[in-house]
DNA sequence: AAAACGTGGCC
DNA sequence: TGGCCAAGTTT
């Protein structure tokens, strides 16, 4: 039986979309601050693993735009993976409040404590192994094992699913369709570049195959695509129906001290909501539905005071917080800590308890105008 | 396997 | 305004 003619487009690969995906990228890629311009020759030295794997979990259910601050602050203060492994856990979630998704600072921390301690400073270079660390999962060890160390791993992100399930039209709803978009991307793979073919498929997602309204003129797969060609590409990618989300309320009790220059704070427990990270003492908002509020509900006696509410979206939850606030004499007896209001930023407080606090400041300060 | 887990931007 | 979406992982 006879084989049939490879593509003959060098190094571009065994399937002409590939080369043509890898054609499109090395003019057309984005510049982001953790990546290294295209590679057309597929011979350039690859980019550093440590700020390949940060960026990667910072880019976690997030967006690019809300991402670079943070990873230029994280660069900066910590270079290495050795520096981020000396650094006290705290230090990491104050550094990453804001960011979202806490479980992701204390699975950075850690994994860098693992490469710095188990593994001599290097990432392991395998998708395999790289899985097995803290917070790396099936993307984040195939994009990295691809980048970092030229790994021909199928990536398959939120953007190459789009990609990918336009591209064949494939009808079966997300999750599920994720083995089988896969499998598409592991037989599209190029033979060379497959860090930039990733890292372009994601481009392509991100920039031309985007949910509403896709750029198909400017798409170098379109010669490719079924959905195009049906002319249905919006119906791409089927997603199972969401639940509702419930309404939740709650209550936080902002304490100030009789100077008026201090809060006082506590951290929460590492698990669940916001774990492990600073708030303003709140009641259980995040395990009941509705959550004890008023003044009863804070974790000292006080002259409680509500002086109005902050609103507040999580993925599977709408939250009212009732804000207290009251002026209190002595330091509370409970676990908790005095914090200066010019300096809260350091504090690393997420954006639910900025809301609060910063209502609480304001009230506050509306009273010493008096 | 389904649910938990943040935040901000867009239309 | 409210739902959708963004380089997912963990349990």
């Amino acid at each position: 039986m006879r084989r049939r003619v490879r593509d003959t487009a060098g190094a571009q690969g065994r399937s002409g979309a590939a080369a043509a995906v890898l054609a499109w990228y090395d003019t057309h890629a984005r510049d982001l601050p953790w990546r290294r311009p295209p590679d057309p020759t597929g011979q350039a030295p690859l980019p550093d693993p440590y700020r390949i794997w940060l960026s990667e979990i910072m880019l976690q259910q997030t967006t690019v735009a809300a991402v670079a601050a943070y990873f230029k602050a994280f660069t900066e203060r910590w270079p290495t993976v050795e520096a981020l492994a000396a650094a006290d856990e705290t230090e990491v979630t104050a550094a990453w409040a804001g960011l979202g998704y806490y479980s992701r600072a204390r699975n950075l921390h850690a994994c860098a404590r693992m490469v710095a301690n188990d593994y001599g400073g290097r990432f392991p270079e395998s998708a395999a192994e790289l899985k097995r660390l803290p917070g790396i999962g099936d993307y984040t060890s195939a994009a990295i094992a691809a980048i970092a160390f030229g790994e021909p791993a199928p990536v398959v992100d939120g953007n190459i699913e789009r990609v990918v399930t336009r591209l064949f039209r494939i009808g079966e709803p997300l999750p599920g369709a994720k083995p089988i978009v896969r499998a598409k991307v592991a037989e599209m793979m190029p033979g060379e570049r497959p860090g930039d073919f990733a890292q372009a498929m994601m481009d392509i997602g991100a920039t031309i195959c985007v949910p509403r309204r896709p750029a198909c003129l400017l798409c170098p797969l379109r010669p490719d695509c079924e959905a195009e060609t049906a002319g249905d590409q919006t119906a791409y990618p089927v997603k199972a129906a969401k639940k509702a989300k419930p309404k939740r309320r709650g209550a936080a009790y902002a304490a100030f001290d009789r100077s008026g220059q201090h809060i006082w704070l506590r951290r929460r427990v590492s698990k669940g909501m916001l774990g492990g990270m600073v708030e303003v003492p709140s009641s259980q908002w995040s395990s009941r539905s509705d959550g004890a509020t008023g003044p009863n509900g804070a974790p000292f006696a006080a002259n409680w005071r509500k002086i109005g509410e902050v609103e507040h979206g999580f993925t599977h939850f709408d939250l009212t917080l009732e804000v207290f606030a009251a002026v209190i004499d002595e330091t509370p007896e409970s676990d908790g800590w005095w914090a200066k209001l010019e300096r809260l930023g350091a504090e690393g407080l997420p954006t639910l308890m900025r809301k609060a606090i910063d209502l609480a400041i304001a009230f506050q300060e509306s009273q010493y105008r008096l």
